[in-house]
DNA sequence: ACTTGGTAGACTGTCTACCAAGTGCCATCA
DNA sequence: TGATGGCACTTGGTAGACAGTCTACCAAGT
């Protein structure tokens, strides 16, 4: 998205207020089953997506489903072409390295503003992480170190007190996950150096260390992908965009 | 008349109707419409949006409106209540604050990369509009002072090259717009030896200066903001949200 | 005075049906 | 081979219907 998300749910809640679940929306539930299915590579890049056959998938009307399309397309999951319907997005060469750019100044102001606001319980949650992280990492357990590392991270932005720029990295964090997964993995343990000195930076209170140690960890990242880039040979160059798939019917 | 013409379907065809440019969606113009009502205070904060009467008043269907209110949900501007409707959103008191200390990381950032790619031609726009900016605002021109600051900023990201960046500054950049206008003509002559000061900076390639030298020069708007709000009193405290209207008919 | 219960109206969320217009594909034709 | 016209398909937009839910309001009971 292009997008701001403040929904309603986003506003300050009263500490002890339980809000009985209400029912989603339909086209929150379909927004929500559409981009697992991308992500997860159900519907593949490229793929042409037709209102109807969606709609027939997810036993919805077509309205719904327009709706969450739309939302997809301001969003950049999805490229909506008047007359046609919408693609699936192929993302451009460049698009991951713009991404991953975003991200590093995002993340870096989330922590210079989370060193400025660290509480006693935040700092012992940092902790925490960075240790369950560092115990997944050396136990070669990749599921658990990419995770512990996005709760890490997450945690950190939301540390910031900054709704939008929680939104953003948010945002930037599920097209950089839904791009590229596999190199987490790669550069375990200097990662997890990297984190110790950042919380230890955050605990102190240095905001300028606990920015520039972001900048850098996030930069780092982004050599990862473009090492990784490098040796891997391109992958499907000439993709066969999906064209328009005739009805079985 | 508020409405939106619906391009060649609606009226009648003048004879000589090249159709070179095909019509916006309909969505497209109902939601641009109804944010700069927004904006201009047409539709005032928490006033209660009703899709049918925004319909008529627009000369289109529900849908489009529908549509139209998503978008603005997701960016903020207005809030969804399911069930109810929208209101136009009503922004917290550290709202602004959070915005204009988002954009001071992306566009710092925006300075960082300007610095990084900027051409001999973009440079010369850059003093251009420095110069025109000066002028203006030595002229007392505030409206011309606030436009060429406007054109400055929104040319520096874009020459950061980075889609993402450009798209969340721009986001950002019209909700402070809206928030608070009248800051801008307050600091004029800082604010523009900044200006030069930046445009130096990138026009050498010195990223680390650009992105400090904007870095600071945002935060002196927020100072601004801050001075200016303390200054004044808080205007309606209690805003008598509106709720539910009757309808007159 | 305060709570409870009930009622009425308003509006959204969703569905269905329908039509106009734009888009891409394909076969035909030069 | 290359242009062209037809055709199937899909979206964009409209209209109307209906259930569910939210608000406001009123009345009666405690």
């Amino acid at each position: 998205m292009t997008t701001i998300s403040a929904g309603p749910g986003a506003g300050a809640e009263p500490a002890g207020a339980r809000h009985v679940k209400r029912p989603q929306p339909l086209r929150e539930s379909v927004y929500e089953a559409l981009t697992e299915m991308i992500i997860d590579g159900t519907l593949e890049r490229g793929r042409h997506l037709v209102e109807v056959e969606l709609a027939e998938l997810l036993g919805v009307s077509r309205q719904p489903v327009r709706e969450a399309l739309q939302r997809l397309n301001n969003e950049g999951w999805v490229d909506l072409r008047p007359g046609f319907g919408a693609m699936v997005h192929v993302p451009a060469d460049d698009e991951v390295d713009q991404l991953l750019a975003a991200r590093a100044a995002l993340e870096s102001e989330s922590a210079r503003l989370a060193a400025r606001h660290a509480s006693k319980d935040d700092v012992a949650k940092l902790r925490e992480l960075c240790r369950v992280g560092t115990a997944y990492q050396e136990a070669g357990d990749i599921d658990g170190t990419v995770r512990t590392n996005g709760e890490l991270h997450s945690l950190i932005t939301e540390m910031s007190g900054n709704r939008f720029l929680v939104d953003f990295a948010a945002q930037v964090d599920r097209r950089v996950r839904w791009y590229y997964t596999p190199v987490a993995p790669v550069r375990g343990a200097a990662s997890w150096r990297e984190h110790n000195r950042l919380v230890k930076a955050i605990s102190e209170g240095d905001e300028d260390k606990a920015a520039q140690i972001m900048r850098e960890h996030t930069e780092h990242t982004r050599k990862a992908y473009h090492d990784l880039q490098a040796a891997d040979p391109a992958p499907e160059p000439s993709a066969p965009v999906q064209k328009r798939r005739r009805r079985t019917t």
